[in-house]
RNA sequence: GCCGGGAUAGCUCAACGGUAGAGCACCUGAUUUGUAAUCAGGUGGUUGAGGGUUCAAAUCCCUUUCCCGGCUCCA
């Protein structure tokens, strides 16, 4: 649940926010009206529309939708006065109880949601209704005049949400719904899904041949990238290893599994164990295991030996003996193989003595076994680069970079196309410095984020600086208050310094630090969390290490976790949502498609992508059955960024006739000009 | 993980208790083309999986996997 609204916060509602939440009184109106006994909750107006939340023992479903949209437009057209009522605590009490309020009439049921709400109202704060005909609702308001002023609406969809958005709360329905001053702007919004579903990287994706999900084989959220996708990654990557290479950064290579001993040691595991992978267990192959495997049969059967006490030396063989003479205790179990037990009581007897021998087998000789888990983060890895070496004052600061897979195991429900995934590959980069190097740093990686912004042409993103909450300390944050405050004071002081457009979000850190998310919204309206810049004073000195100061002391270096690129998943998600795949020259999977006209263009068209692929421009020629506008039409759809079409007279000329995806014909041109203007926009990774 | 809705050819969809079909894609052939669809033919399916009801199941029921819309979560 939001923070609880000030009165005068809920006054300052936008004229549509205003109009969207009239427009949920009239759906709770016509839902009361077909359901009296529905439960109404919480009606806000939301970014897109509107929804109310209600208990309602009939499943609403979109069949339903025509019914409540029809006793909708009734109401409208009714043109109720939304009338503002001030009333007394106790009247709303008595009005709750009734069952009156959030309803038409009086009911049986009290309003069991309204009468909480009631309660929930700070002592001494008005309390008001808005009543449009029969419909009388607690509500603080503001509302438009009448329900006549909603112009057009439409029920979106319905879906469960738990009340006061808890977990541990029941789940109530939820219907959502749009609502504009009039048809034409519904009509736009519905244009705008319609943009939106075209746009959606999962379509797109698959049309493209980008990347494919298969979650029968590989699993669900497990991205594959097919050699379209591949090529943007490749991309990504070149830019990131350019651009880093330039600030100074180092590139390490790490496994995608490490030990136990690493995430208890981080402090991952007591945090963040619901969200990686279980661990596979290894046994590594010990006298004990192997004995067990080869003599399993053996060993069941010379378990009768216990009972009749016969063979006791087997067990009283010392680990030394069968470890240095695995054939002593084979022996002597073959021996007693033979001996059978009968009945029911024997095979207990068996069994049990199985279990004990195993047991024992397996504490004298294998031990524990070894945990592995996949790494859902590279900053353990990193650190053990780190104390790989010994480190002087002189290696600081020490920017270690890679594009590393992890692999989070994200709920099921969570999993979205590339943009929610249980395998990432992170552009990461740990950062670990001086206190006194700390600011330059920190305002370099938001630098670098602001360049990559430049390229890619996002323009609208917020920077979210997330801090501590003291209740969380030693819970879902380490137990470190006062490097905390300090940490993200010296985190503040650098964002405020440089001008940097940010919002402070408390409660959101990561465990071991204050953290800055880039939020930036594609063109259809989706949010995402980019990019990532994170602090962190504690995991480090969790794995001691140091480096050696002027003064021959030892010093705890800090850390900064930095992703400005995420993860190939979302940002290629996003890229692919941004550009409508349309990407530009540098980013395209096709960048060039050679189209002869006829087969006498051929050898001259093979040249010209022999050229092209030589400076590693991805270049191709198509020559096929189909007419020339066929053949535009199909690589216009496959968005092969340039299109260079060869006939008669452009080779009799050394030309091309230049085509670029969205943007027609070009004309033609001299071949060597056409060339190198692609190479210039390639190496400009121009937009 | 929770609530709800889905899953039919590579893609978009049809058939809604009675012989699984169309367009595009793909393959073959003809056509040699000047800027968003040349023509003809052909291949393609255990209807997500498993069970049940029925003379008969893509269709009805149950289970399960995955996807979608939300919620919750998100280092």
């Amino acid at each position: 649940m939001a923070e609880r609204k000030t009165l005068d916060e809920r006054q300052q509602m936008s004229e549509a926010e205003r109009l969207r939440h009239s427009c949920a009184h009239v759906l709770a109106t016509a839902i009361l009206r077909l359901w009296p006994d529905a439960q109404l909750a919480y009606g806000p107006a939301v970014e897109e529309g509107y929804y109310y939340d209600l208990d309602l023992k009939h499943r609403i479903t979109p069949d339903d939708f025509p019914k409540i949209e029809a006793e909708m437009k009734k109401i409208t057209k009714e043109n109720l006065v939304f009338e503002k009522v001030t009333v007394t605590r106790e009247q709303a009490l008595r009005d709750a109880e009734t069952g009156r309020l959030g309803a038409l009439t009086e009911r049986p049921e009290p309003s069991r949601f309204k009468l909480e709400n009631v309660r929930s109202i700070p002592e001494g704060e008005a309390i008001t209704y808005y009543k449009s005909g029969d419909f009388l609702d607690l509500c603080a308001g503001p509302h438009v005049m009448r329900t006549g002023n909603i112009g057009a609406f439409k029920l979106t969809s319905v879906a469960s949400a738990y009340y006061k958005g808890d977990e541990k709360n029941p789940q109530l329905q939820r219907i959502y719904g749009v609502a504009f001053k009039n048809k034409t702007q519904l009509e736009e919004w519905e244009k705008m899904q319609e943009e939106a579903k075209r746009r959606d990287h999962r379509k797109l994706g698959a049309e493209m041949g980008l990347f494919a999900l298969d979650a029968e084989y590989v699993g669900p959220g497990l991205a594959l990238w097919l050699p379209a996708g591949g090529a943007i990654i490749e991309e990504l990557e070149t830019l990131a290893k350019q651009t880093e290479f330039q600030a100074g950064y180092v590139r390490v290579k790490t496994p995608h599994i490490a030990r136990k001993l690493m995430y208890e040691t981080s402090g991952h595991l007591p945090y963040y164990a619901d969200s990686m992978f279980p661990p596979m267990v290894v046994r590594e192959n010990t006298t004990a295991d192997r004995f067990l495997s080869e003599n399993i049969e053996v060993a069941e059967e010379s378990l009768t030996m216990l009972r009749d006490g016969l063979v006791k030396a087997g067990f009283l063989l010392s680990p030394d003996e069968v470890r240095n003479n695995p054939g002593l205790l084979r022996d002597a179990l073959a021996r007693i193989s033979s001996l059978r037990m009968e009945g029911d009581v024997g095979e207990v007897i068996k069994q049990n003595a199985l279990y004990a021998l195993q047991s024992e087998l397996r504490a004298t000789y294998a031990g524990e076994p070894n945990y592995y888990y996949l790494k859902a983060m590279n900053c353990p890895h990193h650190h053990r680069i780190f104390s790989a070496q010994p480190r002087s004052y002189r290696d600081m600061p020490l920017r270690l970079a890679e594009y590393g897979c992890c692999y989070r195991y994200e709920q099921s429900g969570e999993l979205f196309g590339l943009m929610r995934v249980r395998s990432l590959n992170m552009n990461d980069s740990h950062i670990y410095c001086s206190p006194e190097q700390f600011a330059q740093e920190f305002n370099a990686v938001n630098e670098m984020y602001l360049k990559y912004f430049k390229i890619f042409g996002i323009e609208k993103y917020v920077m979210r600086f997330s801090t501590h909450s003291k209740e969380g300390l030693g819970k879902k944050y380490v137990d470190q208050a006062d490097l905390w405050v300090k940490t993200e004071d010296m985190v503040r002081r650098v964002l405020k310094e440089s001008g940097i457009n940010y919002e402070e979000v408390p409660n959101e850190a990561a465990f071991y630090g204050p953290k800055i998310d880039v939020q930036v919204w594609s063109v259809i309206g989706r949010e995402f969390t980019l990019a990532t810049n994170q602090v962190d004073f504690a995991v480090p000195g969790r794995f001691g290490l140091v480096y050696r100061d002027k003064d021959n002391s030892d010093k705890t270096p800090l850390c900064i976790h930095r992703a400005p690129l995420g993860t190939h998943e979302r940002f290629v998600g996003f890229l692919i949502e941004h550009y409508a795949g349309n990407f530009p020259l540098w980013l395209a999977p096709e960048q060039v498609r050679v189209l002869p006209i006829t087969q006498e263009q051929i050898a001259y068209c093979e040249e010209i992508v022999k050229e092209l692929r030589g400076q590693y421009v991805r270049a191709s020629m198509e020559f096929s059955n189909d007419k020339l506008q066929g053949r535009i039409k199909r690589a216009e759809e496959a968005k092969a960024h340039t299109m260079l079409i060869v006939g008669g007279r452009d080779q009799a000329a050394n030309a091309v006739s230049v085509r670029v995806h969205g943007k027609g014909d070009l004309g033609s041109k001299p071949r060597a000009e056409v060339i190198a203007d692609i190479l210039a926009a390639i190496r400009e990774r121009r937009p």
